[in-house]
DNA sequence: CGACACATGTAACACGTTACATGATTTG
DNA sequence: CAAATCATGTAACGTGTTACATGTGTCG
């Protein structure tokens, strides 16, 4: 395949939840050219179009991706948690409110995930609806987490240091 | 506070869940002291350790990331739901050997997770513990999503087309 | 003819991450 | 005294991401 066609082939199957800016198609195959997992075709026709085929190296390492599970470890620290924890450890911030914003914009979120799904069953791209599936599945989850977290606000410790339901500007040193 | 000592809170108050390099807080300090957000204290003991001290910048952006809450978009993208749907876009994969493999991988993390709780649930660390129960609800959520796509791949097209067990070399290109 | 889809690329930036270099101080 | 802990930094790499520059073909 070409850049192009790759992007059009991308965005097809994941919709507008994974928007691909174009550029990054062409930096990308060309840092893998770089590594050799995949080069130039050299018999395709040279429409000013560039396509790619994959190399046997590149077949490797597509191959070890599929059959090597994700390890939790080397996955992007979770932003989310982080703030929570960072709320509960620093003085004169109001965790309730952060949570509950956070809760709001979560179901939302699923709200507008459940819409696109109905789209994703009409289409009945199956890639693209388990991609849609496993983005609520994980909403879901950080909602849970998130009554979870005001459940336990509401149990231990209840002194809300700061009354402010608004944006809280003090934050200690 | 200074860098080490940064770090060594950090490391407290995430375990070994998320290690963290050294060498990444002196840089992230470097890069927040070029953006203004925070500065050097002057009169701290200059016994070798650099003080740094929040500005009213830092304060502003602090409060602005506490009230703001994350959207879906901007998220990096999950990588195990890209690798489920090119694994059933690309022919000559075994989809449910992926998907069983990282079943495995996943209650296994999840079985790890849980361990750790204990000792969270003993030291009582609040922000470890949420933190902690974030990842056990993310995991769980996976691993439903994971049985899921399993039921799916079931009920629609039962076409194994590679009976192999192991690991698939042979992709197309 | 002008707008739009098709098609490719480059330069630059930010950030996470690691490896390496260095020195002071404590402690078994 | 040697090893470990405390403490700071720098150079470099890889990757995601964006903004910008460029050109061709098509069609209303």
């Amino acid at each position: 395949m070409y850049g192009y066609q790759l992007r059009v082939e991308f965005e097809a199957s994941t919709g507008a939840t994974w928007p691909l800016n174009i550029g990054q198609v062409y930096t990308t195959l060309s840092r893998l050219e770089r590594d050799g997992l995949i080069e130039p075709d050299a018999d395709a026709d040279g429409d000013g179009k560039v396509t790619y085929r994959i190399t046997d190296a590149g077949r490797e390492r597509l191959g070890d991706w599929f059959s090597t599970p994700l390890e939790r470890h080397g996955r992007p620290r979770d932003e989310l948690a982080i703030k929570l924890a960072m709320a509960m450890t620093t003085p004169g911030v109001d965790v309730r409110a952060v949570v509950q914003r956070q809760r709001t914009a979560t179901l939302r979120a699923l709200r507008d995930l459940t819409r696109l799904k109905a789209q994703a069953d009409e289409t009945a791209d199956a890639a693209w609806l388990l991609v849609n599936e496993s983005m609520i599945f994980q909403a879901e989850a950080e909602a849970r987490w998130l009554d979870h977290c005001e459940t336990q606000l509401t149990a231990s410790g209840r002194t809300p240091r700061s009354t402010t339901t608004g944006t809280p500007k003090e934050v200690a040193p």
